[in-house]
DNA sequence: CTGTACAGGTTAACGGTGTTAACCTCTATT
DNA sequence: AATAGAGGTTAACACCGTTAACCTGTACAG
């Protein structure tokens, strides 16, 4: 018997549940409590259907990783030349977070603590989208075939330049003056030819 | 009669504990009671001091952006070119995210909700370290005098870019696989030559 | 059929959190 | 000598994640 038997129930209810506080309320009032009153049932019968909040957060992050990668994907496979559609894949991931600010704080923003259990397979889900950026990058490569390796710490690079601008406007740390757009725009272009591909 | 009357005594034991806590027990562990315990009074005395504890944390804040801003000025202040002392400001900037884990966390990875009111000249004293990226990166710039504005913003996008590497590191986003040194100098790298100094 | 295992809920409780209200006590000033 | 206030205290409120113990219906074995 398939363990999916309650997948389309109270599971999937929690979940919903707990995106929509999320995104509406935010982190900080996503709650045990709150998530079981919302939908009708006591706080402890979460547990049934997941490990603790961490678990419920993992499934949470899981979602947004594919929602995330989809965008990616899609940016990746524009119409364009390589080092525009590079260009395209950085705007996409800054869109995302600057959209879904919320999802993102949980996504790539949570305390350490609470990603000490990440399960492995879902850790493997979240690197699919880094791989999406360094194919990006090898498409954009002028100098040649890097290694596995050096696309790896390549991508990593670029996702790190992304991330702090979308961290940091989202935890409004950038300074009022500051054009928000123009900032985005800088930081996908010194970011594309910080890798220096025009020979 | 100077506010100062009782910062020699239990409001600096309360701040020096709670950096303590922060620095070798995490942010996590940082609560109201156990600071108290720690020093030998009820949790409720804090608020003779603090406003509450996001105070308390906007203090520890300050702080930490004091020992920033020394580091960098410091780096900035280095006998050597100016792009290779733009260089050096960067890595100090990373080297004190490294090396402070725990303060980072709290000076740049909090949540937006404990930032709502953080005090405008803290904001201003937090401000200053900009600067400093700012200045390294006008004396490393070949065309010419770019205007307050364009500088500010070019610093926070240099910002941005390290921020990510050491957010993301702390927070153990990275691959296994990928040398955090190597990754560390290529952000740098990549971020100074991203300014195209170099015509 | 009857008995039983078990899935999927429940309430009560534990030990924690930040914060407020009410109170106490000592010191300094009028 | 009376009083105001600084600097503490305890008790309590309303939350939090999580666990233990219990209940209830349904499916399946004898």
């Amino acid at each position: 018997m398939p363990s999916s038997s309650s997948d389309k129930t109270l599971r999937r209810a929690i979940l919903d549940t707990a995106r929509a506080v999320v995104v509406d309320q935010g982190y900080q009032a996503l709650s045990m409590r709150r998530i079981a009153s919302a939908i009708g049932y006591s706080a402890t019968s979460i547990y049934l259907h997941f490990e603790g909040k961490d678990a419920l957060l993992h499934a949470l992050i899981e979602e947004g990783m594919q929602r995330l990668g989809r965008l990616l994907q899609r940016a990746a496979s524009s119409d364009e030349t390589p080092v525009v559609r590079l260009q395209r894949v950085c705007e996409a991931y800054i869109r995302f977070g600057l959209k879904n600010p919320e999802y993102y704080e949980i996504m790539f923003m949570l305390h350490p603590e609470h990603m000490k259990r990440f399960p492995p397979e879902k850790y493997r889900r979240a690197r699919r989208n880094l791989e999406i950026i360094g194919k990006a990058i090898r498409n954009a490569s002028t100098n040649g075939s890097a290694s596995a390796e050096e696309l790896l710490i390549r991508a990593t690079g670029v996702w790190a330049s992304l991330h702090g601008a979308v961290s940091l406007i989202i935890a409004h740390r950038i300074d009022s003056k500051i054009d928000q757009k123009e900032l985005v725009e800088r930081v996908v272009k010194n970011t594309v030819r910080g890798l220096s591909f025009t020979k």
